[in-house]
DNA sequence: TTGAAAGCGATACCAT
DNA sequence: ATGGTATCGCTTTCAA
């Protein structure tokens, strides 16, 4: 890796340790220089130190030094030497991208920002789950929120914990795994959904398997939340989010003797609402259909899609349950109640 | 934490500067300690460092110390030692979320990490400009690719090359600020949509323009693109995102003369169509309607939805163009040309 | 082949 | 009211 590309560079001859050619990026010290007072001085000025008391204009020569320079302070060296941060790590691999969950994104990284977090996203896609842990736990976050887009074992928990994390949330389909708070169990979703169709006369029940990669820790619990219905007898139904997919489910639809299905989410049940349609079934005298998650374009289809509104947290109870743990990470890890999921009857189902 | 136990090292008795009560994170010194070597050495064989040669007993000592301290290094103190990142910062207010963006953002990281960049998503909801910029800044990002949710003005992006920014690209439908590159302009959607509408004979030309914060950076430039095309009459259309809104738009319908809409997306469009239909209006035959990003979703209505379909760059070609930024950052800010917007003609329009 | 040590930038204690 | 300075964890040059 050489670092100059410049050819006519002289070694520098008597700088012993100089990584790069120096980008003339303001450091405090320029700043103070400017200003004609120390380091100290400068950090306490632009820090609103309270413990010491800067003279009035001492703090109007540092602050226009600093703008003069457009001095920003190098969060790497605040980091190292305050000995931790205030970010808060959102590993997000697959966005599930869902009206519901920007805003709840929205809310939360509002509510955190307003708790004096910093908020940081921090996509890892095709990374393993351990070569992902280890890269968020090189930040030292002082706290994790897992969405459960990756997964996360026992072990990577503790890496996080090793490395300073006060805080460790998952709100994954998937159970805790060895060390702080769940808020929400896919499972609920599915179990809604075929409690709903059960209590309509349904028994033969399929469930929608989402073939794209990255949904099955989503997909797998509502699966499982609607096996454990009595009285309902499921059948997965993997499908692809395609039209010729949704056709060829379709074609051999009667064939399987289902009268309903849960789609996964409202946007393959408005897939898959469409395709049975066109083969003929009518919907839902001979089969019913439902969705997920309730998102507003469902509600324009005729019939209406009926679907489990999930209850998301709000991003601020989530923010403060956040701050809770941070400040007490003492606390036995919390399981918090399954979220809450209402079936809303619409038409299709 | 006493670093050297051999050597007689005046030992401290005051321990002068000690911020935290220090948590137990093992640092390479820890490491260094439990194998038995330097952290010198610890640092050459856990970088695999190719300008010394460790003998292999030594190596393998290291990194079982590392292993069984679950050592991870500190990203920040490496930071501050190389004098530069690898960040790539993608800041995101409001998230777009269409599946569009989901997999051109998904591409891109993985594009971004096989160059060895690190991508952080950084939320700066309600922050102000400056506020924001800042706030980047700290981080030191060696690129930062703003997707025009945020507004990036001249003294940002002053302020982010300042930082050590070596690029600073936009991808947002208002021109480039001051400083890098461009390469999508949103103006060229409503053009297109406009001009088809046009073409197909229809004059008065509604506009929807979402009422919902945080769209206008792609509204405005989607409004004044479908304006820039001759003969078409165009009348903007305020719309929220909710049934009431546009039911009432669409029972004021007949009034506005209005033959055609370019509905600002797919979403917009089937709500508003829907609403439309609802209110006895044929499509297309007396009012076309046009959405925008072709999504699946569109296709299941009937009519079946028409589109202008965005031709996103690739993650891997944007990528690139951000690592030979990084790499030359002496270039000239490139202009790219607009993105290329296809009107997707199917029946509503 | 390995170790000692300088230094990246910001902060906060202790003197002055 | 200010300034000097040790320190955070890591990389890398130079010396042994």
């Amino acid at each position: 890796m050489s670092q100059s590309p410049n050819p006519p560079k002289p070694p520098p001859p008597s700088r012993p340790t100089r990584p790069a050619p120096a980008a003339p990026v303001p450091t405090s010290a320029d700043v103070a220089r400017l200003a004609g007072v120390s380091r100290a001085t400068v950090s306490y000025v632009l820090n609103n130190a309270e413990a010491v008391r800067i003279s009035e204009p001492t703090r109007r020569k540092v602050r226009e030094a600093a703008e003069e320079l457009g001095y920003v302070p190098h969060a790497a060296a605040r980091t190292l030497r305050a000995g931790h941060t205030r970010i808060v790590l959102l590993p997000t691999s697959h966005v599930p991208a869902g009206p519901l969950y920007g805003t709840f994104l929205g809310d939360l990284q509002w509510a955190l920002r307003r708790l004096d977090y910093t908020v940081v996203q921090y996509g890892s896609l095709g990374l393993s789950g351990d070569q992902a842990a280890r890269a968020w736990a090189e930040l030292r976050p002082v706290a994790v929120i897992s969405f459960g887009e990756t997964l996360l074992s026992a072990r990577n928990v503790a890496t996080l914990k090793r490395a300073g994390a006060k805080a460790v949330l998952t709100l994954g389909p998937v159970g805790v795994p060895g060390a702080h708070a769940l808020v929400m169990d896919q499972r609920e979703v599915g179990a809604v959904a075929a409690a709903h169709l059960v209590a309509r006369g349904h028994r033969r029940i399929g469930v929608v398997v989402p073939e794209e990669p990255g949904l099955e820790l989503f997909s797998a619990p509502r699966l499982a939340g609607a096996r454990s219905v009595p009285g309902a007898e499921v059948e997965a139904l993997p499908l692809a989010y395609t039209e010729p997919s949704a056709g060829a489910l379709a074609r051999r639809f009667r064939s399987l003797g289902l009268d309903a299905v849960f789609a996964y989410n409202d946007e393959y049940a408005m897939l898959l609402m469409r395709a049975l349609q066109d083969e003929g079934l009518r919907v839902p005298d001979d089969v019913a259909v439902m969705g997920a998650d309730d998102l507003l374009l469902g509600r324009l289809l005729r019939p209406r899609l009926s679907t489990v509104r999930i209850e998301m947290p709000t991003g601020e109870h989530l923010a403060a349950l956040v701050d809770r743990a941070v400040r007490e990470p003492e606390e036995a890890p919390e399981q918090h109640g399954p979220m809450a999921a209402v079936a809303v009857v619409r038409e299709s189902g």
